[in-house]
DNA sequence: CGATTTTTTTTGAGGCTTGAATTAATAGCC
DNA sequence: GGCTATTAATTCAAGCCTCAAAAAAAATCG
């Protein structure tokens, strides 16, 4: 019979759930699953021999031992980290770095290496990330079969189905159709995500209980980004991935932006506008297409020291962004925000003037929000990256695959 | 055995969603809802006999006759409207109205009354929609066993949950527990909606075509107010209802608002902002309390005629949301807008300023947004309200009445 | 009036989940 | 060491649910 709907339907829920819980819980026992999933200890049961059999899941070999109980000890269960691997792929200015997690979560490889997206052709570009894929999955002796999905974490925008690049900083190509190139070329799905979304996914996904319903990330570099949860879900562009915090408008006519308006928010806060306004250019100078991260440093270090253009610098930028922050708080009441990238280490030079503004705007209590800070942000993106990576792969594995239940 | 929670849940759906196909579709025979749901012949008729025996549908009583073809004609089926009705509640300022649903959706009465919330207790305000609402009940014939539900539509602020008006410029009163006032009383499931959420839901619910997934319904009235569509759901506070758009801040320092800021949207779009600028007050007095619509109209005819501070006072309005929406659209993208309420009457004199503050902003294609107008929000309302209480009852009736099964 | 056509219902089978019973695996105790 | 108590996991029979196929129903057409 071919009944594979409805029926099947809920066994697919269920199976995923069981995958869920025990990414969450690392290693958990089949008493506890079936607690957790609501499920009855026969269906836990089942389903699990059933994935054991798939080898997504494996039980544990007998050891951590000294269990306190009397009874029949309970066996962990967890996720089988050889079941699938995947590829995450992070992209930056100037550079590439290139990973490989198992599937249970732990990076097992990463490998960064320079490569200028702006100098070269869509073709080499597509080239050079093949061959720079391949290579770690030579040398980390993954096969084809065992890589089930790359990840690809973008500065820049993507459309909503996460298949092309739509436009970014990194490079002056557009529509780039990532997705496809390395679809084809290595057969695991493929999808691309803003680096805020994926810092935001990160954040969620290592304390729930703190970012959970309702929160940004903001990350502060060379740009300036957001990724928005609200009502647990992330907030994306209609046509395209992101939410633009970076360039909604702060000062009408204001300075001028790297995507060539002015006034953005970005244009006050971003790396090379804390540089322009430290250095007394006029505001309308076009951008630098790239600042050291250590000349923010060396600035935030001035402004300690008490030069007061260096403290104008970063008080500029914290007006910017607070008065961002307090739109979309009369918007949508405020919510808990975390600053992540190098910005984010001359945060308490911002702070003051960003809390004024809130203080001053129309969103009551918005000045109270809590405000956390990630300085590094890679480990927050490779999180986020792997988190969706391995998600999709889960969802894949929900839907049971029967040729496993050949012989034994 | 009591095993009620997986296999009745696939049935809970099912049922939901052939619910769901009639409530579309008016009269929807069986073949066609076995189609629409994805579900086979088999499964739609054992339901929908369920449902007919229940009295949530009834079956065509053999009119409605001329088919064309040759075969078995088919049987229509339609939603009971005797099966339940639901009472709708639509806050104004110094008017309520009371209005009664069928489940099938047709408004059976409606009944405006006066009543200033600002200027009675809140013991009061609570025994007058008692009263009324009573009152209309039985005008109608309406038995308790019979109502289904309370859908309450409010200018305002209310918790997220839907349970109590936090903060309404209706009333000086807050935190007013509405929800369980009419619970209590009537024993029927109550919630609130803000209007603008209302107002958008109706359109989604009319059109879905049209508004779909990303739109925004702005109401133009004595303050300004947004329900807001992101990816098809619809965007609310943190903590509250309501996406408080007319309190973004359009200008530093800007005119007062009735919300205490200075430089809100709504300063300078509502109507009272447009008589204030007309009357060439200074921008920091005090709001009115209550303006009359025909003083909006009458301005509106002296801009048409030539006169330039009534050209102003709307350019003004124009350019305040044109520059909220500019700030929205750089942060998701641009999206489909309607304007509702009494001031949309006027969009035209707005919309040039409008349509110059999006050509000028940060977000690319954002003059380009298609922009509706429907100057009487009252059906909307009504329309929403009732859409989110029979949804409410649908849900409700997707768990199976036992009850129902006991003799023939 | 019977043949044809289209819709709906009935019937039997397969899947899924569950509570209860059963089996498995360990610690404690004499 | 052997027996009992205890807890975890599996097995089993039953109840739902959906589905495909067959049967029935209700028209039109010739």
């Amino acid at each position: 019979m071919t009944m594979v709907l409805r029926s099947d339907d809920m066994r697919r829920r269920n199976r995923l759930r069981i995958i869920q819980i025990v990414r969450r819980g690392g290693t958990v026992s089949r008493g506890e699953i079936a607690q957790a999933a609501a499920l009855s200890p026969a269906t836990v049961s089942t389903i699990s021999a059933e994935l054991i059999a798939e080898g997504v899941l494996v039980a544990r070999s007998a050891e951590t031992g000294a269990l306190p109980g009397r009874g029949r000890p309970s066996v962990g269960l967890s996720l089988n980290p050889r079941f699938r691997h995947a590829v995450l792929l992070i992209l930056k200015i100037g550079e590439v770095h290139v990973a490989i997690v198992d599937y249970a979560g732990s990076l097992i490889a990463r490998q960064p290496f320079d490569l200028d997206m702006a100098g070269v052709s869509m073709e080499e570009f597509r080239r050079t990330l093949i061959t720079e894929i391949r290579q770690t999955l030579e040398a980390n002796g993954i096969s084809a079969a065992q890589l089930g999905g790359i990840s690809i974490g973008v500065q820049g925008t993507t459309d909503s189905a996460g298949l092309r690049l739509l436009r970014s900083p990194m490079t002056p190509h557009t529509n780039i159709p990532m997705a496809d190139w390395l679809e084809e070329e290595f057969g695991a799905p493929t999808r691309l995500a803003n680096d805020c979304d994926l810092i935001a996914r990160a954040l969620n996904w290592r304390d729930p209980e703190r970012y959970c319903d309702n929160f940004a990330a903001i990350l502060l570099a060379h740009g300036v980004g957001m990724g928005l949860f609200l009502r647990g879900r992330i907030i994306n562009g209609t046509q395209s991935s992101g939410t633009e915090f970076g360039h909604m408008l702060h000062q009408a006519g204001g300075a001028l932006c790297r995507c060539g308006a002015r006034g953005c928010i970005e244009a006050a806060a971003g790396d090379y506008a804390i540089l322009r306004h430290f250095r007394g250019d006029p505001p309308d100078l076009k951008p630098d297409r790239h600042v050291e991260p250590s000349e923010i440093v060396w600035i935030a270090d001035a402004a300690r020291n008490g030069d007061p253009l260096a403290i104008d610098s970063f008080a500029a930028a914290g007006r910017a962004l607070g008065s961002g922050l307090a739109g979309l708080f009369a918007l949508v009441d405020p919510f808990r925000v975390a600053f992540a990238g190098h910005g984010a280490a001359a945060f308490d030079l911002m702070e003051p003037a960003l809390r004024e503004v809130l203080r001053n705007s129309n969103a009551a209590a918005a000045q109270e929000i809590p405000i956390d800070l990630f300085v590094d942000d890679m480990p927050l993106i490779l999180d986020g990256c792997g988190i969706g990576a391995l998600a999709e792969i889960d969802a894949t594995q929900a839907d049971r695959v029967w040729e496993t239940m050949r012989n034994g």
